[in-house]
DNA sequence: AGTTTTAGCAAACGATCGTTCGTCTTGTAA
DNA sequence: TTACAAGACGAACGATCGTTTGCTAAAACT
């Protein structure tokens, strides 16, 4: 039935099956990916899906660096250019707010929960997951030693402290959204998350209609 | 080969049955149970693992329960008497810290793993897993507005941030020991909450043996 | 003492898992 | 024009999934 098709049109396949593994992973997490499922959702044979990859270990590796790219591209892509330092952390915090308020994936973030399922893990899922988010970490971080230098932030600032309260706040506020159903949540978080820089709180954030 | 044991003995089945589905569970998540991996591990057959409990949903359901008490033993119960308000908050969150840096299980907070897990799935599951943290939610905003009523905490706190905050942390500080390593996670854990909490930063926690 | 319950076992069920195999088809290179 | 490389297919593999069905045997009740 099916022959030979372009290699653009191969690399279109990969990621079509590496888009619907990312939304299927961050509803039912990596585990929840299967390769009939993917095939049954994707109208193709199950050695079609492994093909490209020839594994699923394979795939969840390419799946996790997908996901890893539309993080930055929706949370660090549209501040990359602001100044270094306090201001563009405080960029990084409202796309991130707005990132995790209406995410690219159904489940909600892709990272948030796969790097739960295999926080206690060890294998080369683990491994690729704590390099992705460490990465992200040394971004922050970045900018976090930036504004003290600049006298942004207080000089006996620890930034390893505060990073991890970025990254805590960002976290819980998929679980306040999901699991509480807490409604103001993006609020919450980017009032917590400039307390945490020592800024004065934002503006309440326009919100979807409601009374 | 086995016949009926002592209705005591049927409990003692049970409790091991689950005490291994939440280790398993705090490594690899709900999804990672299984019916025969149980039985394996507790050298029992399949049917007379599922058989206390009908089907997997109910065993899911019932490790969620044991789990949940297991953590209220943990965290709560060690500081129950202590005098309502800001004490009884300052006590939570040392022994939640203490829970986190050496917890129950072998995988870290199964709470934490399973409700990111279950965060944006429907049914009974995700259902239980939201019940069980809304109560622990009510728990800790009853310190919090009396607190607040103490004039422990300013006035015009809003009980909802702090708790969101509180549970962030938390949560954050299971990714940050096993995705980042960080050993001086619970220390840090500890700043945040008091600085939450308006409260000096605690001493220097005595460290496992380094340098 | 006799009857009823019930914990647990062995075995099998169909479904699905990840993987492998051979084949067809077609774009590309020789 | 011929030969090759590669995407995708259908079909099957053994393993494991959750569940069901008798069955055994001992505790509990009458």
């Amino acid at each position: 039935m099916a022959g030979r098709r372009s290699d653009s049109d191969a690399r279109e396949t990969r990621l079509a099956i590496l888009r619907r593994a990312a939304d299927i992973g961050s509803v039912e997490g990596l585990r929840g990916i299967t390769i009939g499922r993917l095939a049954t959702d994707l109208g193709m044979s199950k050695a079609g899906v492994v093909g490209q990859f020839g594994s699923k270990e394979a795939l969840q590796l390419a799946t996790i660096e997908l996901a890893s790219e539309m993080f930055r591209e929706a949370v660090w892509a549209p501040v990359e250019d602001e100044s270094p330092g306090l201001p563009r952390l405080l960029a990084v915090c409202r796309s991130w707010v707005a990132y995790l308020a209406d995410p690219p994936f159904s489940g909600g973030c892709f990272l948030a929960l796969t790097s739960m399922e295999y926080g206690a893990q060890t294998g080369q899922v683990h491994d690729d997951l704590a390099a992705v988010l460490a990465r992200w970490r040394r971004t922050l971080l970045r900018d976090i030693r930036r504004a003290i230098s600049d006298g942004d932030l207080p000089a006996d600032s620890d930034p390893e402290q505060v990073v991890f309260v970025l990254e805590s706040l960002a976290n819980g506020t998929k679980g306040a959204q999901q699991l509480h159903g807490d409604p103001d949540v993006q609020h919450r978080c980017l009032v917590a998350m400039h307390a945490t820089l020592g800024v004065a709180p934002p503006e309440r954030i326009a919100q979807s209609a409601r009374s």
